[in-house]
DNA sequence: TGTACATCAGTGAACGCGCGTTCACTGATGTAC
DNA sequence: TGTACATCAGTGAACGCGCGTTCACTGATGTAC
């Protein structure tokens, strides 16, 4: 298969650099992402990636969006396959390990247009299935939200050390078993 | 004051390279930073932070190793002064908010030396501080080490949300209350 | 079935920019004698 | 007190690089008639 039988029409160019800019960042990290890189990996010239979208923070505001779909609908699977609140928090932890990228771009708003409308839209659908099972569990709204904030805060934490190498000397393996045991430190009422 | 009465030698210009990198880390985050705006700020010729820093992971190094050793400065003193091991947590958010520009260098090591020993050294420290009071709080070593990663996980989880604004509805004003409200949900013993 | 035309996808050359790093240098300091 | 010299701090010119963005363009597709 030779490159001459690349058509000049791609079929679906935004996917396709869509899944080399994951690529990319899963190796670079976001910051250190480049357009052109992009572009080599898709194997089309380096100007194509800025006529789909717009700019390199046009690029990194589609992982964002696409990122923020993705750990909503896991949330929903897990809250609804368990109907445990704690296995949400592990699907969170299990979202930032298999989706890393995603997860290293939906925190870092400054290298995407973090106001706009289809983002903000697919943000604030993810928080609220994040704050869902501990306001339900409170019951209360006032502690509800600040359960929420704690467990959020809890699973973030532990994603993002884990991610960070921080953990490596506590946790071997893949890190949902230990992910689990931590969030049985998390009480549903204050103490 | 005019620019000929700066003398030729500086003084302790590691020092004022240190904070000008740490106002230009504030002001566009470490990714964006550049030894050239660094020497800008501190009123230097562009080659000068390499003479003293070798390069720029190594002046991201020197502001990483400060961040560990002030982090662990603030645990131990409010240790010390608390007794509390949930206020050691609500010193760590106050770091991060106060040294922000340490606390996200310290978590991107993409960025700079990361085996460099003194910085190992400053890191493994800190680790140490951190993991102090909830082991000795639960006696049991693993279960210890445990309830450790669960508290580190909540508190800097709680820090990184607040500093990208992800709890901006939730949480007005300094993010010390809320952190300390947050801490309440965490149980010593396993549920 | 064929032709004209609009539309969109992707190209490639060109631009200007700020950057990190190197290197021979000059200025200042302090120490040995 | 004075001189020679080593040492370190900081300079400034120069380099090559990869980048984002622009823009006139060419290729392909599909639709109207």
């Amino acid at each position: 298969m030779s490159d001459e039988g690349r058509p000049y029409h791609h079929g679906d160019l935004p996917r396709a650099l869509l899944a080399a800019a994951i690529e990319v960042i899963e190796e670079v990290g976001p910051g250190a992402l480049s357009l052109r890189e992009v572009a080599r990996r898709a194997g089309v010239s380096h100007a194509a990636p800025a006529h789909h979208f717009g700019d390199k923070a046009g690029l990194l505001t589609a992982v964002a969006i696409e990122g923020y779909r993705l750990v909503r609908q896991a949330l929903v699977d897990a809250a609804q396959q368990t109907g445990d609140f704690r296995e949400v928090g592990v699907a969170y932890v299990t979202f930032a390990r298999t989706h890393r990228a995603h997860f290293e771009v939906m925190y870092r708003p400054e290298l995407y247009h973090a106001d706009d409308p289809v983002l903000v839209e697919a943000r604030e659908a993810a928080s609220a299935t994040l704050y869902g099972p501990t306001t339900e569990l409170t019951g209360e709204a006032a502690s509800g939200a600040l359960a929420g904030v704690a467990a959020w805060s809890l699973v973030h934490g532990f994603a993002t050390l884990w991610l960070n190498g921080n953990l490596d000397h506590v946790v071997q393996g893949e890190p949902e078993d230990a992910a689990r045991a931590v969030t049985r430190f998390l009480a549903l009422r204050r103490r």
